[in-house]
DNA sequence: TCTCTTCATCGTAATTCGACGATAGCCGAT
DNA sequence: ATCGGCTATCGTCGAATTACGATGAAGAGA
């Protein structure tokens, strides 16, 4: 399982942008379900994983945890690269960066 | 409109303890509203404001907003304090600084 | 005492969320 | 060309969330 050379476009983090509050609250509601939030902790862990790996660490299904990732995509703290057959996740520390900045004046 | 000498209990910052996934999800979750994130925003910048200044900042129910602190003073991330007929609300500042703590390491 | 103000809670309706199984698309290998 | 494995999406369900108005408790002041 996942002996492929993976890599996953590393957004380079010096492009940190202010986030609007309604952004701050999408990556934060995001981040608001234990499942998603230890998808993330995996994915910095693991600098990238692809989607079979990542769900079997939960006892969902895979939908479920396919879901978790789209809300994780969506809500731009991770994103997808599709390599072949699989997909391999990461984190995006851009945005990862600009959550915390946000997060910093509160 | 709030004019009486209002304190807060302010818990010192210095016991700054790790929190749980669980924790960590509950009060990202809580955050995870435009709302909620916007009344942490305005405690942090008053350093502590009673209910009705608070709803008045919204197009909302007083039920709303009295709803959204509940929210928020469950996560842990706020306290009030009940000062006779009025109820100031403060931000926990050890809660805030854990929290950033425990996303310091995503 | 009576009233006014302030706030939290209750009941309710509409919406969203979280989970699942089933399905379809896609790629690699046979 | 077909088969088999990997993912994302769809449809559906029960549960949780978000909003509201109404109600009730409790302090402040006339």
């Amino acid at each position: 399982m996942s002996t492929a050379p993976q890599k996953c476009v590393e957004p380079d983090a010096t492009t940190i942008e202010a986030l609007s509050d309604d952004q701050v609250a999408t990556m934060t509601k995001a981040l608001g379900h234990p499942v998603r939030l230890r998808i993330v902790r995996l994915l910095s862990e693991r600098h990238t994983c692809v989607t079979g790996d990542l769900a079997a660490q939960f006892p969902l299904a895979q939908s479920t945890v396919s879901e978790h990732l789209r809300v994780l995509r969506d809500a731009g703290l991770i994103q997808g690269e599709i390599e072949g057959v699989r997909t391999s996740y990461c984190v995006n520390v851009a945005a990862l960066a600009a959550l915390k900045a946000a997060l910093g004046s509160l």
